[in-house]
DNA sequence: CGAAAATTTGACATGACTCAACTGGAGTGG
DNA sequence: CCACTCCAGTTGAGTCATGTCAAATTTTCG
């Protein structure tokens, strides 16, 4: 059941029989049906996600009402607002799941028990962040740097196969521009 | 010499005074005068920079040719390509000191080292890196929810202290708008 | 099959950019 | 300590990338 965790962090740090055990112990399993919550804005941020199987979004609702997606996950991705779930506060982010999905979540209070059992996860966890804020790094500079026709080819070149699993309105907006405008690159160039 | 990080370290895990002293011996303490790079785009990332005092920037040069600031960092920041960093290769980014610096500097090897010798470190990255993480999931937040004038405004209102201390282009790009245009919210609205 | 959601298309609007010229202040060196 | 330069900031005119809105079309899915 979390063997995909548990093969996941095995990429990073070896742990033993009993420490698996006591991971596992602290762990909860859920699905979710495509277009539910994993967690929704204003809802305590005290979970993360590690996506099993599927596909999330992480986004907003602006002041006009529509939606933005800030970020999407596949597998093998963990997800919350690691801005609530350091300071406890809610999160300000909705986090969807865009196919059905399967997670494994870890609470932030057995989160602290484990890590105080099995101190190796402690590096697991800074290495996931780590790369996980380099990625977000990057982000920063593609769409600075990017026109938003760049960025759609860019992301088309980059992940062909992702682009097929998602609609082109949630792209549109993770890539900051109109969906109106997404389809007018499309038919002006395949 | 090293007392600024050790207190940052104390808010988050308590070392005693051997701990220290292994962390210590890795640690090397560099000054940058005003104008001065940490790293530049394309040199090894395989080291990390605690600002110690002064302010740093984290800029990409565009294919204008024109300089566009990704990130600000002050004291008790730490800053790197955390991508560069994670994955051994070459920086994408500059960073410069805006004020003259004084930083701690904790090479990869290095702390690979004392993360060994003093596991409790593990843990105090890993907080740190969430805090950035999260930082940064609310800075794309921004860039995508608010106009450009509300994202000067915003910053404004937040870190009053902090725009006097900065250039107006670099904050311009920061924003990811260009000088004039700050400068014509400026005379609109003092 | 039918309703709702997603995508496309076109006309029009505009926020923000570019470029160029001007102003003012901070260093620098004679 | 003045004169000169240079860089940051300002201002205005013209432009363009992308947005908005509304209607038409296609796809999805109960």
């Amino acid at each position: 059941m979390y063997s995909s965790l548990v093969a996941h962090i095995a990429k990073f740090v070896t742990l033993d029989e009993s420490e698996k055990e006591v991971l596992c112990s602290l762990l909860t399993y859920e699905k979710f049906k495509k277009k539910e919550h994993l967690l929704k804005e204003g809802q305590s941020g005290n979970t993360q996600y590690f996506i099993v199987k599927g596909c999330t979004r992480q986004y907003i609702i602006n002041e006009k009402g529509t939606e933005q997606t800030l970020q999407f996950a596949i597998e093998n991705w963990w997800v919350t607002d690691y801005l609530a779930f350091h300071n406890n506060t809610s999160s300000q982010f909705y986090f969807q799941a865009i196919e059905n999905c399967e997670a494994i979540t870890l609470e932030k209070s057995n989160m602290e028990i484990v890590l105080e059992k099995v101190p190796k996860l402690e590096k697991y966890f800074r290495l996931v962040l780590q790369k996980s804020y380099g990625a977000s790094q990057i982000r920063i500079k593609y769409l600075f740097t990017m026109s938003a026709e760049e960025r759609y080819h860019n992301m088309n070149n980059r992940f062909p196969e992702f682009m097929q699993r998602v609609p082109q309105y949630m792209v549109a907006s993770y890539l900051d521009f109109s969906p109106e405008f997404l389809s007018k690159i499309r038919a002006g160039k395949t």
